[in-house]
DNA sequence: ATGAAAGCGCTAACAA
DNA sequence: TTGTTAGCGCTTTCAT
C-alpha cells in the first residue's frame, strides 16, 4: 500500500470499484441488504476499503445524520473508585450499542458542569448521562434547548428522569451495622454515632442523614442535630472536621459514618495520627466503596453501589424516550469489613469480636487460607 | 425565548442581523479583529447568538477544518488510582488548550485498543496519548497511516516518541526501602525480597525488575530469577501467586515488592487470610500509590508516578511536532508508609521502628496530632 | 468592512 | 440492483 497523501473518502473507493458513492455508503454501512446490492459488489468494496485502509469520517456521517454516535457522561472527578466504576460501566453499555463514550469530569465546579454540557451539545453527542450534578436544573435548561435527552444518575434532576441508589436503604444498612458493631460507653457524648461529610442539601446527602437519622433514633431513642456534620466531600474540611469532633469528645466517637470516599481520605489523615488502639473502641463505616478502604487497619463497613445497575437503567430510560418525572431507585450493597481481624484466633487485645461473613468484597472470592 | 423547532444555525443569526453567513461565522469565532468587522457587527451578531441559544456545530466545523478539537487518550482501565490520575492530567490539559478529552479504556485487550483507536481516528481527534498500551507497534502503524500524531505513556512505544516514569530509579528507590525496612532472617529463602506481579515483555515491567535486580544484588550479593514472579497486572493470578509463594516459603518474605496497584488488590486478598502479627516480619512496597493503601495495617512504602509532569511533557512531545524516538523518562516519588504506626509512642509488639518522614501522603499535609 | 460561492465527506430521496 | 442529486452547518478564498 503506497503512502496516501490524505485519507481515502467512498470517493475514493468508489472510482477503484467502479460502483457510485452512495453504493460504496450503503455497502459500507451494513445496508447492504436492505438496498439489494449484490454481494459481490459489496464484498469488492470492503476489500478495496480494508485495502486503502479506510474508515468512515464520523463528523461528516454525523453532520448528514444530525447525531454522532458519541454518548457523553458528566461525573464529579475521576480519580474515586465510585465515579470510576461508574465510568467503567458506562462504557461498556455504549460500546455494546456501538456507541463512542465521552466521559468528562468536572470538579465539582457548576461553572464547568455548564460548559461540559455545552461542548458535549456541540459536538451533537446522542445523549448525555449527567453523575453527581451540583445544578441539575441548570443542566437541564440547556440538554432542553438542544432538544438532548438526558437522564440524571447518583443525584436526581428536578422533575427529571433519574437513577439513584436506594440511599435511605444504604444508610439504614450502613448505620445498623455500625450500631452493631459500636461498643457501649458511660459517655453520653463519645457513645453516640456521628455522620460525617456530604453536602446537606444534595439529594443523595440528605436521603442518607435521614436513614441515619431512623437507624439511630430507632436504636438510642433519638438522634440530635450535633451527630451529623455535612461538611462537605473534600478530604481536607473532613479532615478538619473529625479532628474537631475529637477534640470536642476528647476521643474517637463510639461510632463514625463517612458519607463518602473522598471525606474518607481526609478522615484517615487525622487517623494517621492517633495511636493503633484508639480505634479498638469505634465503629467505622463508609458510603462507597473502595478495595484498599475496606483493607484498612481498622474494620470498616462500605456500601457498594450497583454501578452496573445504575448505568444499565439510566440507558434504559434514554431508550424508552421518558421525560416526566422518574425516580427509580437501586438498593447498594452493605459490604462487611475484610480486614486482617477476620481471624480471630491471633487478633491483638483491642480487636473486636465479629468475624464477619456474607459476599467477599472483591470479585475474585477468598478460597483456601494456609 | 420561543422554543425552536430545531438548532439554530449561523443563517439563523444572519437572518436576523443582516449580515452575512460568513461574517456572522467569523465574528463568532473570534476572527472579528482579523477580518476587521465592525465593533457593532461583532456585538449585535453575539447578542444575537446568546439569545438564540445559539452554539457551533462542531461537527460541521471540524468537517470543514478536517480536525475536530476533540483529543483522544486511550488507557487500560478507570478504576485505578494510577491511570485515574493521568486522567485528571489529561483532561487538565486538554482543558488549558480549548480542546474536548475523550477517554477511552481498554481493559487491557490488545484487539479493544485497536478498535479503540480506529474509533478515535474515525473521529478526527486531532491526537492521540496512548497509555498502557499492549501493543504499541499496531497502534502507531494505524495512526501513521491516519496521519495522527500520537505520544506514547507509561508504556513506550518502538521508536515513537515517549514519555514514561523514570522506572528504573523508582524501582530502585522502593526496593531500598524494602531492603531497609527487611527484618533480618536466618532462613535463606524467607530472607530474601520477591517482585510480584506485571509482565516481563512490558518496557515498565522488565525496567522495574532490572532494578529491583541491581538493587538486591547490591545488597545482598544476588538476585535469583525465582525472585521474581511476574504474574501479570490482575488481582486473581497476584493472589495465586502471593499464596503459592508463602506456601513455598512457609510464610510471608521478609521482603515483598508489588508491581501494581491491581496487584495488590490480589495480594491483598491473600493477607486478609492472614493472621495480624504475620506482617511484623515483612517490609512491603508497591510500585503505584493509592491513598488508601498508603494507610493500610502494615506499612506499605508506594511509588507515585508524576502524573501532571508525564501529561504534560506528552503534550510538550505532540506540540513540538516530533516524530522520531525519544523517550523521556520522568522520576517518581518515593512515598513512604502512612499508617498509624506513625506514632512510634504507642506501637504495638511488632511493629517496625522507622518514622517515616518526607512529603505527606495526600494533598492535605499533616498538621497537628492531639 | 462585508458578501457570494464552493466544498469538507457523507447519506437519503428519488430516479432509473 | 444501482446512480444522481441535494444538502447537513460551517469556514475559506476571492470579490467587492
Amino acid at each position: 500500500m503506497t503512502t496516501r497523501r490524505s485519507k481515502p473518502t467512498i470517493y475514493d473507493i468508489a472510482r477503484l470499484s467502479g460502483a457510485s458513492p452512495s453504493t460504496v455508503s450503503a455497502a459500507l454501512s451494513g445496508k447492504g441488504p436492505s438496498r439489494r446490492i449484490a454481494q459481490g459488489t459489496v464484498e469488492e468494496i470492503q476489500r478495496i476499503a480494508t485495502d486503502l485502509g479506510y474508515s468512515t469520517n464520523m463528523q461528516a456521517r454525523g453532520l448528514r445524520q444530525a447525531r454522532s454516535h458519541l454518548v457523553g457522561m458528566i461525573i464529579p472527578e475521576h480519580d474515586n473508585r465510585y465515579f470510576s466504576t461508574l465510568s467503567r460501566s458506562f462504557e461498556a453499555e455504549a460500546r455494546a450499542r456501538g456507541l463512542c463514550p465521552v466521559i468528562v469530569s468536572t470538579l465539582r465546579d457548576p461553572a464547568e458542569e455548564i460548559r461540559t454540557v455545552e461542548t458535549l451539545i456541540s459536538y451533537q453527542v446522542d445523549f448525555v448521562l449527567v453523575a453527581g450534578a451540583s445544578d441539575p436544573e441548570a443542566i437541564s435548561r440547556l440538554c432542553d434547548a438542544a432538544r438532548k435527552p438526558h437522564v440524571f444518575v447518583d443525584l436526581p434532576g428536578w422533575g427529571r428522569p433519574s437513577v439513584v441508589t436506594d440511599n435511605h436503604l444504604g444508610a439504614v444498612r450502613l448505620t445498623e451495622a455500625v450500631l452493631d458493631a459500636m461498643p457501649a460507653t458511660d459517655d453520653p457524648l463519645r457513645g453516640r454515632p456521628y455522620l460525617v461529610g456530604g453536602v446537606p442539601k444534595d439529594y443523595a446527602t440528605a436521603r442518607r442523614i435521614e436513614g441515619f437519622r431512623a437507624s439511630v433514633t430507632a436504636r438510642l431513642g433519638r438522634c440530635d442535630d450535633d451527630q451529623i456534620i455535612a461538611c462537605g466531600y473534600a478530604p481536607g474540611p473532613a479532615r478538619e472536621a473529625v479532628m474537631a469532633l475529637c477534640g470536642r469528645l476528647g476521643g474517637l466517637p463510639a461510632g463514625l459514618f463517612v458519607n463518602s470516599l473522598t471525606a474518607f481520605e481526609g478522615v484517615l489523615g487525622h487517623f494517621v495520627q492517633l495511636p493503633p488502639d484508639a480505634f479498638a473502641q469505634t465503629a467505622i463505616g463508609c458510603y462507597d466503596y473502595d478495595p484498599f478502604a475496606a483493607y484498612l487497619q481498622f474494620p470498616v463497613y462500605m456500601v457498594r453501589q450497583n454501578s452496573d445497575r445504575l448505568i444499565e437503567t439510566a440507558f434504559g430510560l434514554i431508550e424508552s424516550g421518558r421525560r416526566e418525572a422518574t425516580l427509580v431507585e437501586i438498593p447498594p450493597d452493605l459490604v462487611p469489613p475484610r480486614t486482617i481481624f477476620r481471624n480471630m484466633a491471633q487478633a491483638p487485645k483491642g480487636a473486636r469480636g465479629e468475624v464477619p461473613t456474607g459476599t467477599p468484597a472483591t470479585g475474585t472470592p477468598a478460597t483456601g487460607a494456609p
